[in-house]
DNA sequence: AGCAAGATGGAC
DNA sequence: TCCATCTTGCTC
């Protein structure tokens, strides 16, 4: 399990930067919702809106470890690979995580997680003050980790 | 209207 | 190290 925050408005690497914008909108709006966009032209990153109705912010997913044993960890670990993998695209945008009835949605299938590592963010130029920042985190123990464990 | 950059991933 | 591929939001 690998995620990063992305804090709003005055975070110089969200979305959110700009202020509201048609593809950013999401991200200001209710928290629970899913907001998905297109990267680099093919591929599709998914995140979860996190804060209040009128403040900016969300969470990157960039690995999950698949329930199902056939799978393959490696094709979810990487924010494009794991909605390549479960077939994730703009049309989810938006999507209500916390009604039952959605496509996706979030449930508390009992796991405790024990360690928590954290990183800087991958992707983001890290000789500024954000691109340092330790906002990405993992679960220390978890085989679904893309990039490095620092 | 044009343009540069981008929260990536896979091939060389 | 390079590049596919196209949307976004800024700048002129």
């Amino acid at each position: 399990m690998e995620v990063e925050a992305y804090l709003g408005e005055r975070d110089a690497a969200s979305h959110a930067r700009f202020g509201p914008t048609p593809r950013s909108a999401i991200m200001f709006g209710p928290p629970g919702r899913l907001y998905v966009y297109l990267i680099y032209g093919m591929h599709h990153c998914m995140n979860f809106v996190t804060e209040t109705h009128g403040t900016a912010g969300a969470v990157l997913i960039r690995a999950a470890q698949p329930l199902n044993e056939h799978a393959d960890t490696k094709s979810h670990s990487g924010p494009g690979k794991l909605c390549a993998a479960l077939q994730i695209n703009r049309s989810h945008n938006g999507l209500d995580l916390t009604c039952a009835g959605s496509t996706v949605f979030v449930v508390d299938d009992g796991f405790r997680v024990r360690r928590v590592a954290s990183s800087p963010r991958i992707g983001i130029d890290n000789t500024g003050f954000w691109g340092r920042r330790l906002l990405r985190f993992f679960v220390a123990a978890s085989p679904a980790v893309s990039g490095p464990r620092r």
